[in-house]
DNA sequence: CTGAAAGCGCTTACAG
DNA sequence: CTGAAAGCGCTTACAG
């Protein structure tokens, strides 16, 4: 192991005091020019890098955050994790990664190892679902941000998809299609599916118009549910020529009932999904036209606000991320958007 | 912001010299009962956390290892990466993940970041699917470790799935099944299909037997694919009880043409898959039996061996971590298997 | 068994 | 504009 080169070498390389060489290598302070010119020739040649651990001790800053995750592996938080360390990775910080799977002792754990490394900062993973998690912003005394989760403490960032655009979107783009009879089949009590629900009804109120069937059609996230759905929605089908889904999964559960029942998509009954799971699975079928909540994104604006937290300008309160419709062929019919034409609306 | 407690101020509150104190809060070299267990008291009394960056800066450990990504956002490579990430966090270790995207000016610009900091390990973390990767073992000078990809130095130590295994589970399920003409649509020109194929014939010749339709059909990883394989099986009808494919995907594009032919799903032709692509996106539904990777398992071993080989056990080679057959429909039919009821072949 | 001292590699008032 | 010094909080030979 070649020993590694250090801010005195420089500062001998380049003739100067040692701490001479650090004002410069930092851009803090005034030094003449010739001066700076050689210590950055010296430290160009000596190809110098500064010791992070040497720094970090110095300063007090660790450059490392704690990321807190209520249920690491799940489909759903995949994304928004990876968004959240690559985002951070860029920033040159480093992530320290606990699952606390819902259990409190972890969490205390959790928050001692955190003090002893003295993370800057705190992301909260949540799994996108559940009720408002429990603060711990006031545990801690660094800032802390939540991701695909909310607080129950309303001054915490937040940082979640946007529900209502979703519905919002998913509206404009099946009324631009001259669809009117526009129904909704999602799961019950849930929050996030009545966002999006209340999304999509505003739209098509500001339209003129109203939801089909009179109420949204509501149960489960399953597959399976979507395929029941769409035996009743088949039953009515002169009231029907659209079907706004929770997601793919009952979109493909519609979509499977709808065409045994010889009812064709789209040109009966267009279908827009939530997920954009073939997406993510990258297929790239084009199968279904569907909402791209960005999830990857929702983790690299939490991550880009708690850097911005650490260093002095929070952004308190919930903040809800752009989603992106990807067009498919359960709306535009077969060959009509090249694979992955994603629109993008804002 | 309190002051933190210090090693100093526990020293004092036991009466010690810092060394000392030192000593037994690491546990090395001999301290009398007595003096310990004072200072033992004095650390738990005040609460006492190490600050971890002196203990860095001390001890020329990091505690962080660099993450190299091929294909960050890779559906594939998302359950890796937790994998990775949360069983370093869990060793206390931090995770620094540079995106490369098969830059290899990237990859410079890593090598820099990664020096000053001073990393302890390296973690390249592949798609799972390329070619071997490049070598980087030999640009560090710390331990490197292979997640989900092979690299070109047979030296190094790598991590990937089983792809013979999960052959051979499946074609053991299918012949426990008294399923004698199995055949296998994959993709082709795919080290990875390859693997399976071949632990999939493999064992059907232990078993005296050989594969359905005498060769594989081999095109591309596409439900649509599937569905124009099962054309063809459906037209050879007779030759064939039982379907492995290379992935999930082409599972269900065989499923939908079978089905809307009238042919049965598991009776007349069982169906195992690859992937568990249910599994991941939580659903459950238990539609597909299928071989699930574990593809976080893959991280979370590879994850393991960085930390061996920086405390000084390096575990050269190419490493296959088992996979896992998860029941359903598919092969037993409705009603068979409770819901993500896993049994695990070994 | 225990203490006094040097050192890890930087940063940052403080003088001059 | 630049240098000498103290300090960040620990670890670890080295004496005794």
């Amino acid at each position: 192991m070649p020993k590694a080169v250090t801010l005195s070498d420089v500062a001998r390389e380049a003739g100067v005091d040692l701490s001479t060489a650090s004002r410069v290598l930092r851009g803090t302070g005034r030094v003449s020019a010739t001066t700076r010119q050689r210590i950055l020739d010296a430290a160009d040649r000596l190809d110098f890098r500064p010791n992070a651990q040497a720094q970090f001790l110095a300063t007090g800053i660790s450059k490392t955050v704690g990321v807190l995750t209520i249920n690491g592996y799940g489909t759903f938080t995949l994304p928004v994790l990876a968004g959240l360390t690559s985002t951070l990775g860029q920033q040159d910080v480093a992530t320290l990664l606990y699952d606390v799977r819902e259990d409190p002792e972890i969490l205390q754990e959790s928050v001692k190892k955190f003090r002893a490394r003295q993370i800057d900062g705190l992301l909260v993973l949540g799994d996108g679902l559940q009720a408002p998690l429990h603060s711990v912003t006031a545990n801690l005394q660094v800032p802390v941000v939540y991701a695909f989760a909310t607080s129950d403490s309303p001054d915490d960032s937040c940082f979640m998809p946007d529900g209502e655009m979703a519905g919002r979107i998913a509206a404009e783009h099946l009324l631009a299609l001259g669809r009117r009879r526009i129904a909704t089949v999602t799961a019950a009590d849930d929050i996030a599916a009545a966002d999006r629900t209340r999304g999509l009804v505003e739209t098509i109120r500001s339209a003129g118009g109203s939801l089909a069937l009179d109420q949204p059609l509501e149960r489960d996230w399953t597959r399976l549910w979507g395929a029941e759905a769409a035996e009743r929605i088949a039953d009515r089908i002169d009231e029907v020529d659209a079907v706004f889904c929770g997601n793919d999964q009952i979109a493909l559960g519609i979509l499977g009932v709808l065409r045994a029942r010889g009812i064709r998509v789209p040109e009966d009954v267009a279908l827009v999904g939530y997920d954009n799971w073939e997406g993510m699975v990258g297929q790239g079928n084009n199968l279904l036209t569907t909402v791209d909540p960005r999830l990857s994104e929702i983790g690299a604006a939490a991550a880009r606000a708690l850097v911005h937290a650490i260093d002095g300008s929070a952004a308190p309160g919930a903040h809800h991320e752009p989603c992106e419709l990807v067009t498919g062929e359960s709306t535009l019919g077969v060959g009509a958007a090249g694979p992955r034409d994603a629109t993008t609306y804002r």
